[in-house]
RNA sequence: GCCGGAAUGGCGGAACCGGUAGACGCAGCGGACUCAAAAUCCGCCGGUGGCGACACCAUGAGAGUUCGAGUCUCUCUUCCGGCACCA
């Protein structure tokens, strides 16, 4: 055995020693349980990143544990290969997306591989392959002749200058990202998928998820939104026509006091208003400019301008004017509002703004007026005042009340709300599937026959940044009416790249299939047993992830019984890195943080940074790696220098998985020198004299140790996984000779040790003889006979504070206990003289006397 | 703005259930080895006071519940994630 950890050489040897066997192959065995261990696939960027390593390390270790106890276990790996940064790339280097997305994936396989993940590569895929995208397209048919797929408008950004569909994230201060042009909104016309159709299911199922983390759950329930309330019309005249003017709320209660109505910017009546009236029509415009986002929308200053119409109020007749609203989305409800300014803080503040009435019609814990400022407690529930016929009438009652007269009148009933869209799919993109629907002038929108699937998306082309290149391709666009057969135009639109991974999960259970979505592999296979992501995954992936899961189901009739994709749920937390930039050149330069010296207080503060060029920089704070801040750490430079173990180990170690990581390069250090420790000790062991002694106290130490380490891996706490296995080397480098102990104790500590860094355990357990495989050896459960201790420590306060402690026989009494603790001297300085009023024992642990 | 989290030494973190706050590691300091350095090994390492035994303070801030609170409750602050076209 050499006596100097050499890593590149343990971890080439263990690799080769896992290729030659086909280790991390799986095959189905209904008479073995199994275990599918899934990490999010990774979108391939060009290389790795420290959240990947720390993604992928979890599941994989996850995977070792569960093998050793002895589980069938799956982990396979994919590549999120559709979306926004192949074109970006493309029109920077001028190659295809799918030259630049499968020269990196073939890159980042060769850096998985080097991390020795035990990963089934026979099960490989790539959404961008026309194998996988074909049933992204079979299924999209299906759920559009079912109508969960349909077509309606929805708002984009649009960039008048590109004359292009912009991403939110390409949309900066309101502007396009090339042209710096004012981004506006734009209606077009967009194939949704039908998912509030689930909402309730969706919705009511988090209760059988006792494996997710119940922030998730929170998450994902208030993004449902289900609220009750009641449906409203407000009729009102436009010309010599009759409409209604129809708003949702919560606060039927208040209706009495809905002094105005406000409108969305898109909404009909704004848009007829604002016909015979310029400036309407200017401050419709004027909502109209700026971008999609949500959370911009919510900070905009809230504005109004009055159309000029007034609606009538459903109980009292009394007109009511309509305004229109920059706050109200189109997207919500109904896409109006009634103001109820009395008791709804937005409505105060535009009712004060425009000099609208403010009528109290709740009575409130402050009483029955409403005076400036605004007060939360005027949001509250409370009886009825002001409001004829419904005074006196509390919450409920009076929300019933309302909801029958209006039923009565054909002018409101209750209804159910969610705050839940449907799922816009359409994009005006290249580098995504291809919507499989031919527009035929006879025949309408035509879903593309199954014989016809896939429609091939050409890979040689490069986008330039002036919309879709697909539509300019006439080859592509040109085709027959698969109904009627006549000329017809194909749709040129592209899937979201959320449907790709909406169901490759499932897809990793059936390799090869070419005949169907699925097939009975996934029955074995599914549910994905652990499942492993960011936390920035929390909504949106795993929502549509569920939805996905249910329309699988219903359509391959497959996976019965399975509605939940995921049973279990680690959500990490994100990796960060500080970042640095210079403004010298007028235009914010990022430094990468390899490239910057540090100067810090001694409180460890940073005082001033500079490149290594020289040039002073500006600390901008700790945040998630990225591209556009250059503060990614790049994994490669670390297995490198270190090895595969020691990057696996440093993620592990240094933060529990759901905890953000903070990059520290210093802490890297400590890590390999923790595993060079352990070469040098079974180094040293494999050459020397044993003896058959026993050392009864490291064993206790041991076996303590391994009952902890067993306990927080279950829980994935690996951090103190790692710590055990150092304090179980630190227990064993105490022993004076080599002994069985030792012998056990290095047994043990490779096992605990061989799912974070799995290639130096590996070598060292054949080197010393222990097996020939350890991702085979079984994991090792603690002695009870070592964790027997005769006499136990006790710690004794008085009133709650430390005072000493005291060693009792393992089965003393109460009595013997209280004896023992009053006459430990420190114990007496304190109680002496006085009453101990109450003694506390709690079993095994303390005494506490209360005087 | 709305929804969800987080906050413990110079740093990452530990403390499962309310029961010894700071395990384990990093950085730092002192020492051994060395011509020297690296590596390795030994010791110290929250703050204040004290020669010391020890005492007091201390888990973002403020209150509360409890014999006892880092842990439970309420209020606040700061930071992080998401907000539907980044993935």
């Amino acid at each position: 055995m050499q006596d100097a950890y050499d890593p590149a050489a343990v971890e080439r040897d263990a690799q080769q020693f896992w290729a030659s066997r086909g280790s991390f192959r799986s095959v189905e065995n209904p008479a073995k349980r199994k275990f599918y261990c899934l990490s999010m696939f990774p979108y391939p960027s060009g290389k790795l990143h420290m959240g990947h390593v720390r993604n992928y390390t979890i599941g994989d270790v996850l995977t070792r544990y569960y093998r050793m106890r002895g589980f069938n276990v799956l982990q396979p790996m994919g590549w999120d290969a559709f979306g926004l940064p192949a074109e970006n790339a493309a029109m920077a280097n001028k190659v295809p997306p799918a030259k630049w997305t499968r020269d990196n994936i073939a890159y980042m396989k060769r850096q998985l591989q080097s991390l020795g993940f035990a990963l089934d590569w026979q099960r490989e895929l790539a959404t961008c392959d026309a194998s996988y995208y074909k049933w992204n397209q079979w299924l999209f048919t299906r759920l559009f002749r079912k109508g969960l797929a349909y077509k309606k408008t929805g708002v984009v950004n649009w960039d008048p200058v590109d004359q292009t569909v912009l991403a939110n994230e390409q949309v900066i201060e309101g502007r396009g990202w090339r042209t710096g042009a004012l981004v506006e909104k734009r209606e077009i016309p967009m194939y949704f998928l039908r998912i509030t159709a689930y909402a309730d299911e969706l919705l009511a199922a988090l209760n059988d998820l006792p494996g997710w983390p119940e922030q998730v759950k929170l998450m994902q329930k208030n993004w449902i939104g289900k609220s009750e309330g009641v449906r409203i019309g407000f009729p009102y005249q436009l010309g010599s026509q009759n409409h209604v003017l129809w708003v949702f709320t919560t606060r039927a209660d208040t209706l009495m006091g809905a002094t105005f109505m406000a409108v969305a910017a898109e909404h009909p009546i704004a848009l007829a208003a604002s016909k015979n009236n310029p400036r309407l029509a200017a401050f419709v415009d004027e909502c109209r400019k700026g971008a999609v986002m949500e959370a911009d929308l919510a900070q905009i200053e809230k504005k109004g301008m009055p159309t000029g119409l007034d609606a009538f109020h459903p109980v009292t007749n009394e007109k009511i004017p309509v305004w229109v609203g920059n706050y109200v989305l189109m997207g919500y409800g109904e896409g109006a509002v009634m103001g109820v300014p009395a008791h709804d803080e937005r409505d105060y503040a535009f009712a004060l703004k425009y000099h609208l009435p403010i009528k109290p019609v709740i009575r409130h814990p402050l009483g029955d007026t409403v005076p400036a400022p605004w007060k939360p407690e005027y949001a509250e529930y409370g009886v009825c005042i002001n409001s004829a016929p419904y005074d006196g009438l509390p919450y409920q009652e009076a929300v019933d009340a309302i909801a029958a007269d209006l039923k009565a009148k054909s002018l409101g009933e209750k209804q159910v709300q969610w705050r839940l869209r449907d799922w816009g799919i359409s994009r005006q993109r290249y580098w995504g599937t291809p919507i499989p629907i031919v527009h035929c002038p006879a025949c309408g929108d035509v879903p593309v026959p199954d014989d016809q699937l896939p429609v091939r998306l050409p890979e040689d082309l490069v986008p330039d940044g002036t919309g879709n290149p697909l539509n300019k391709l006439a080859a592509y666009t040109d085709t027959k009416c698969p109904a009627c057969g006549k000329p017809a135009k194909r749709e040129t639109d592209t899937m979201d790249t959320f449907v790709d991974s909406s169901w490759y999960f499932a897809r990793f259970a059936c390799p090869g299939q070419d005949k169907a979505m699925l097939d009975e592999r996934a029955n074995y296979w599914m549910a994905v047993d652990q499942y492993i992501g960011g936390i920035e995954h929390a909504i949106l992936h795993l929502l549509y992830s569920r939805f996905f899961q249910r329309a699988m189901v219903e359509q391959t009739g497959l996976m019965q019984g399975v509605k939940e994709p995921f049973a279990n749920l680690l959500t990490q937390g994100m990796v960060l890195a500080e970042s640095y930039y210079t403004d010298e050149s007028g235009r914010r330069e990022w430094v990468n943080p390899a490239d910057v010296d540090v100067v810090r207080d001694a409180k460890g503060n940073i005082v001033s940074a500079k490149a290594k060029d020289g040039r002073a920089l500006v600390y901008d704070g700790i945040g998630t790696m990225s591209k556009s801040k250059n503060n990614g750490v790049d994994p490669q430079a670390l297995i490198d220098r270190y090895g595969a173990d020691t990057a696996r180990f440093y993620t592990m170690f240094a933060s529990p998985p759901t905890n953000t990581l903070e990059w520290s390069d210093e802490s890297v250090e400590g890590s390999y020198r923790f595993l060079r420790r352990i070469w040098t000790f079974a180094y040293r062991f494999s050459n020397a004299t044993k003896s058959k002694d026993v050392d009864k106290e490291v064993r206790f130490r041991i076996h303590t140790e391994l009952k902890q380490a067993g306990y927080d891996i279950q829980r994935q706490q690996f951090n103190t996984v790692a710590s055990a296995c150092m304090k179980i080397l630190n227990a064993l480098e105490e022993i004076e000779d080599w002994n069985a102990t030792t012998e056990e104790g290095l047994s043990i500590l490779l096992r605990l040790l061989s799912p974070i860094a799995p290639h130096v355990t590996h070598h060292l357990w054949r080197e010393l003889g222990f097996g020939e495989d350890i991702m085979s050896a079984p994991w090792p459960d603690p002695d009870p006979a070592a964790l027997e201790q005769d006499e136990i420590e006790l710690v004794v306060q008085v009133n709650g504070k430390l005072r000493g402690s005291i060693r009792v026989p393992k089965a003393a009494d109460r009595g013997a206990i209280e004896q023992l603790a009053l006459s430990n001297p420190n114990v007496q300085k304190f109680v002496a003289g006085q009453n101990v009023k109450k003694v506390v024992v709690v079993p095994g642990r303390l005494v506490n006397l209360v005087v």
